[in-house]
DNA sequence: GCCATAATAGACATCAATGTCCATTTATCG
DNA sequence: CGATAAATGGACATTGATGTCTATTATGGC
């Protein structure tokens, strides 16, 4: 129901947050969410483009969510890859049904505006601080690959 | 969010729904639709391959539903041409998660799950049936092409 | 049995989603 | 300035969704 696409923005923000404020190369990116590398990176452009992440060149840079995972949204990053388009108009192209959708697409739209606005109140904040018996993404706690001070840690690994 | 295969097949039953329980040919049913005739014989022999639909060959035959339009509900036409796939299993593939979602999955599943259930509780009936200012798939009610007890109408055009 | 009707099957075409690869640009460090 | 790190851009490959076309098969009426 949502795209390859979707499923991997999402997982790239998901571990971007856990690592913010810090930015993370795209290779750190994809080996910790299991995203094929460089298709990530066309991903993260359109995240980018959509202000949702920004992007740092040359060595010590990467890639840094803009607002903090408390003030972002699923919805914002399903709408920046993969958007979801409400049904607005009769797709049929009826006149006379103009905005008054028929009782299929008044339907059809309903599911799609429920799912808009469960994403819309869902922030990254929450997926973190969310206890399931799972970590999000990874069996334990990811390691923070560095330290606010700026001190850097290795892996255990 | 749905795919236009999705689209097509409900267009084809809502109004094979109202001229239930009579048959429609292929050509009725893309006319009335505005799906493409050739495109749609593809979608309708999912449905019929799904036992969604029945299917008569030579003259007089057509396609028609299997059950009645208060019997079918929208989530056993969507599964039959695009099914709705639940996260089972983490995607990531990750052992010790099973059936424990990890909290973004957890919450994309919930969102199919929505969807699943609003589609399991809405009958075919129940679409013919809604007063919106809006006849399904027209700007008026369809004609029905044939009558029960046999009589053959002309369509008004 | 013959003809008209209508579904069926399969080949083929087109396009968008997904995925890979490489050269280039931008940045930091020494 | 030179070396290294990292994102960027563009070309290309692969696959699945969408769409078209035609020959074949099944059915009912005469």
């Amino acid at each position: 129901m949502f795209s390859q696409t979707v499923e991997y923005a999402l997982r790239a923000i998901v571990y971007l947050a856990d690592q913010a404020p810090n930015p993370c190369t795209t290779e750190q990116i994809a080996k910790a969410t299991k995203v094929p590398q460089a298709y990530l990176s066309k991903v993260l452009q359109s995240l980018r483009q959509s202000s949702v992440v920004h992007s740092q060149r040359g060595i010590g840079g990467g890639i840094s969510l803009v607002k903090t995972p408390e003030e972002l949204s699923l919805l914002e990053v399903v709408n920046a890859v993969d958007p979801i388009c409400r049904i607005h108009t009769c797709p049929l192209g009826l006149k006379g049904h103009g905005t008054n959708l028929c009782p299929l697409h008044r339907k059809l739209d309903d599911t799609m505006r429920e799912t808009e606005t469960a994403f819309a109140e869902t922030t990254l904040a929450q997926i973190l601080l969310s206890s399931t018996s799972s970590y999000p993404l990874c069996n334990e706690p990811h390691e923070r690959l560095t330290q606010l001070g700026g001190t850097t840690i290795s892996p255990s690994n």
